[in-house]
DNA sequence: TTCCATTTGGAATATTCATTCCATCCTGCT
DNA sequence: AGCAGGATGGAATGAATATTCCAAATGGAA
């Protein structure tokens, strides 16, 4: 005999891509009582392993029965918790099977270039990733809106940061954003270039080039925003800068991998972009 | 009662991490007959799904009953299946917990720098493994013994390869390497600077600049060899170098991510620079 | 062709695992 | 303090899955 009663009140349907899931998932969590709180917070820091793992496994890291964790899949819109792991074990990892196993025969022999080449590779993946990881939204957001008021944006990076400040150029040039590249060529330094209304984006990275920091204690001088892209908050450009984006590089022997700072070049580049229309 | 004869003769040890099991599949899989030899070309085709899969749909995928799959395994080592799968679960996940989390918060805020950010590292990442995946090692090979014969080393990129030209320049400097940037500053061409004995770096990706055609035709001419960093094998630099380093960058809008073409120009400088000695 | 050893497929079984259900325990409210 | 509502834990159930076993098929050698 069926009951309309028998019937949950709002079957919510289940999230339908991991974002999703992420995103109930928050929403969620802070009106939960204790066990499921418990069950949410645990399966936020580890959702990598639910595709790999049973009810007893998640439970037990959890600390929770797993009755409880059931419930939990059930408030989040999943029939089950099988219904729920299908969703990872479809989205989980497309393509790792060929990439780990050539990375491994790239760096087969030792000393040869392709063995080099897995290991930059590799440096550049790291590198992203801690960049993912580490981030500081509020910083950027910071810098970004510094940018989007400025006139002319001034772009100082020499040494090894010279590749980006070229491509910061470049893309502000693409994007009609007016800015200026302080390369340096002739040992000519334009600090006069430097107006009221402008903004400086300084790039260094230990060992600090002092042209770089005396372009930004110019700019500070003139109470221009300095947006610092470094390597530690600690850097000696911190003091002279407005918002700092600090990128967490990860080096491979005595080379660094530039491909964290250029992800932040880019944003900062396009995100100002964007901002200013 | 327990016999002897029970017991199976060599009970070879279970594989202990996820390169043995592959140096074990290979090795054996030349031996096996016709069912079991399917199974070994599925599975080291998609050693990736063991994690995530059941012996049902591993097998089906493998066109051969789940009962042949079982022998697969014991062959292999395992004590059956779950054994197995137990490596490929537990060797799982490396680091990807917090990244993927934390990726898909960046991303949350569409249209934020935040999620901007969150799609140029996307795009470094893809662009990175996709080189692991389709990198030439001969051609790299190749380059690399060019370069390290070559007296001067000429480099020339512009627009958006510049700053991977001047990444070049700088390793080559830092590692006592003579070489010349090609920086087209106040539109002198160096084209003479191209001597007897001399190779060439040419980066050029789509619309490919007049400018870097020119200098590699120019070098051609002269018999130098040229070493192509381009977009693909049909580029049209393609006909003019004695190289050819095709890098497979992911775009995110229409801004190319410059991490895999910077792990390649890292390689080619560093494996030069030992090479030379 | 016949025979033997090996391989194969599928049905039968054992095990693990997800899921449900209900008695008990909280917590907040009157 | 006493009550009601939801929350909780664990035992019982049922489904999915791995694993074994054996009869049948195959292939190669004599």
């Amino acid at each position: 005999m069926i009951n309309l009663s028998d019937i949950p009140p709002i079957p919510t349907s289940a999230p339908i891509s991991v974002q999703d899931f992420h995103l109930r998932l928050t929403t969620l969590a802070p009106t939960l009582p204790r066990r499921l709180r418990q069950c949410a917070d645990y399966i936020a820091a580890n959702t990598d392993r639910i595709a790999v793992s049973t009810v007893a496994e998640l439970a037990s890291g959890a600390n929770v029965p797993p009755s409880a964790l059931m419930r939990f899949c059930q408030i989040l819109g999943f029939a089950g918790f099988s219904d729920m792991q299908r969703l990872f074990r479809e989205a989980y990892s497309p393509n790792w099977p060929n990439y780990t196993t050539r990375l491994a025969n790239l760096k087969g022999s030792t000393g040869s270039p392709s063995a080099l080449l897995a290991e930059f590779i590799e440096a550049g993946r790291a590198s992203l990733e801690s960049l993912a990881k580490t981030a500081d939204e509020s910083a950027l957001t910071h810098a970004v809106s510094f940018l989007a008021r400025a006139e002319t944006i001034h772009i100082i990076g020499l040494r090894r940061s010279f590749p980006v400040a070229g491509y910061l150029a470049y893309v502000f040039e693409k994007m009609s954003v007016p800015a200026m590249l302080h390369d340096n060529v002739g040992k000519l330094d334009h600090r006069f270039a430097l107006r009221p209304g402008d903004a400086l984006i300084a790039i260094t990275f230990a060992p600090y080039s002092d042209e770089t920091l005396t372009l930004a204690t110019d700019a500070k001088a003139k109470s221009l925003p300095v947006i610092a892209v470094t390597d530690h908050l600690t850097s000696p450009i911190a003091p002279l800068s407005n918002a700092i984006l600090a990128i967490p590089e990860v080096d491979f022997g005595a080379f660094r991998s530039l491909s964290a700072t250029l992800a932040m070049a880019m944003t900062l580049a396009v995100a100002t972009g964007t901002a200013r229309g």
